[in-house]
DNA sequence: CCTCACACTGCAAGGATTTGCGCCAAGGTT
DNA sequence: AACCTTGGCGCAAATCCTTGCAGTGTGAGG
């Protein structure tokens, strides 16, 4: 970790200037400032005394947005498992803010947090089919530098990180084959943006649950939108209006309330006009009605494996260290509840 | 600002001692670390580096909960806001990690947050009846310590602390009234724990709407549960036991969408059998069955002012520092759906 | 009762960071 | 043209934090 002289050195300034940019402080050239400003972004300095207070007790939660509630429920559990050890939580959520992830991460190891989860990360966003590697971004970077991580529902085998994950592939498979088994043969995909790795997944298994019966899983049952409700409407809009499934499944519980409130705009009956089924299970997916059939995720469980995953890495009396990360793949539950019935219509 | 000189001088023992204590190192009687780390609390002991270095660019969001969505909603308005002006954000929720406020506080200033927005702050949670002023407990030592507050729905007059609120009282009144002239006469609330100031407000509101009318507004119409939809369900279930009221108001939507279930499970038909009024508008209640009738706050416009306000009380170059705070209160707006309509039986 | 080992703590030396002071250069004034 | 003013920067002293080392006290074992 760099001193004030390094950073001077680099900057090609003295000691002296560092530190009176550093403490805000007057009588800095405004250019000479943003030269070394510009020498910290690359060289995050952390002050001695907090550089040395190692252990700060605290770990950073990296969600993309909170307006869908699985984000706050998996922040819940995460908060409560690293309190229990001990831990407290800064939880940042990275979309609303409009700034970007990396940004986030350095200003949250700034602010001195031991290691961090993240929930869906960025890198799962990506325009790349499904089994190639996202490119890794600045994460290896961030490996480099000694910050330990944990990703959540963030897959990406090309980086040497642990990930805690639901089988989103299965996922769709069992959503799909439960409507199957249901008698459907016409069934929609209503899915979130086409750059979202677990939207592909889903499509993976619900077409790999369609194929097995030698039905139908062309592009054109599928339709993407963002993960709202609004967006789950209107994607499911444009599937009765082409396709007519007698059933959809869709990306989240979010997309799957838009659907139910679009079907019942259009006097279609669920489940017996129209089957829906949901990802998730946030508590709303019960409350709604007809309430929401829809695949679990096990929240606890999950944020339990990943924040004693990331706990032991950060134990400096562990064995194992850098290196050793793996995955864990969590199987989804299928909660049966009214949105979903037996086809009536062919 | 205290140094370790300081520090180490109050709790008897040498610098090293505290130096040591501060790093983590080992070495130190568990008891003494206990003294020094007991005198850090009164004394926020903040590295030279650190401490010099003013402006973070960080600021603090402390929200109670997170399952209840108004709060994520806050939270990522908040966010925004602040974010536009170049901030970024910490979100704590105090209550899932059994974690007092008062130690997230501690540790957001230890990280170096240079200001904090409470929402629904500790202080609001407390057995005092309304108009009473609750003991400040550990903010005007906050104050003291020069930190920049500003509170969202916690107006607490004793306190010298901006506050940014909706009328809660008039949200009662609101609602009730709306119920009163759909032809209701028996109108139970469906509150929250009796602990909670908002509560309490919404009650005050409740009882005036109702005594305006000659209508009765005794203990018996109200039920308490805890702020989710089990409570709801549960406190609905009492009053439909005993006083048997055509229509009820909620303390939150979350509450509102449990009596709805409650209602539904019972065969009661909402609304012809009986109304529901929930508050707060979270984005579920438009896509419940029936759409639930509510009153909504102004959270993009809370959430500017409560930002604008904290960052002016930031801004070393503002005139009014120190004392000016001022309560802002905005009006709440009732959303008619289809969960309230007209008296059928009496 | 003596000795030894061990765990703590303070001292003081050694680094690191802050800051008063003075130098230098650029631009304006007499 | 000489001189003054001012902003910007480095030097070095002052200050603060860290850490190796030695001193002290306590308790167990002989």
């Amino acid at each position: 970790m760099p001193g004030l002289a390094e950073i001077a050195r680099i900057a090609g300034v003295s000691v002296s200037t560092v530190s009176r940019v550093l403490n805000r402080r007057a009588g800095v050239n405004e250019e000479t400032r943003q030269r070394v400003l510009a020498v910290l972004t690359d060289l995050p300095y952390t002050p001695r005394g907090l550089g040395a207070l190692q252990r700060t007790g605290v770990i950073g939660l990296l969600v993309p947005e909170l307006s869908n509630p699985v984000f706050p429920a998996f922040a819940e559990a995460l908060e409560t498992r690293a309190a229990r050890a001990g831990y407290s939580s800064l939880l940042c959520n990275t979309r609303s803010a409009n700034m970007c992830e990396e940004e986030y991460v350095r200003m949250l190891l700034a602010r001195g947090v031991e290691g961090m989860v993240f929930v869906s990360p960025e890198i799962t966003n990506v325009e790349v089919p499904v089994g190639e590697a996202p490119r890794p971004g600045y994460y290896t970077k961030l490996l480099d530098d000694g910050v330990e991580m944990v990703f959540i529902n963030g897959a990406t085998p090309a980086l040497d990180i642990s990930d805690v994950a639901v089988d989103e592939q299965l996922a769709g498979y069992l959503a799909t084959r439960h409507l199957v088994e249901l008698g459907h043969r016409r069934i929609g995909f209503v899915s979130g943006p086409s750059r979202s790795l677990p939207s592909r997944l889903k499509r993976a298994g619900w077409s790999a649950a369609l194929e097995e019966e030698g039905y139908e899983s062309a592009d054109r049952f599928v339709a993407h939108g963002p993960f709202d409700p609004a967006g789950g409407a209107a994607a499911l809009g444009r599937l009765l209006d082409t396709v007519a499934p007698t059933a959809v499944i869709c990306s989240s519980d979010q997309m799957a309330i838009g659907a139910l409130s679009e079907a019942h705009r259009r006097g279609l009956r669920v489940p017996a006009e129209l089957s829906v089924v949901g990802f998730d299970d946030i508590p709303f997916a019960s409350y709604c009605s007809p309430a929401l059939t829809t695949l679990a995720q096990p929240i606890e469980q999950m944020a339990a494996a990943a924040v004693d995953e990331l706990l032991q890495r950060l134990d400096p009396d562990s064995p194992r260290r850098r290196g050793g990360s793996y995955s864990r793949v969590f199987r989804p539950r299928l909660v049966v509840r009214e949105s979903t019935g037996p086809a009536e219509r062919c």
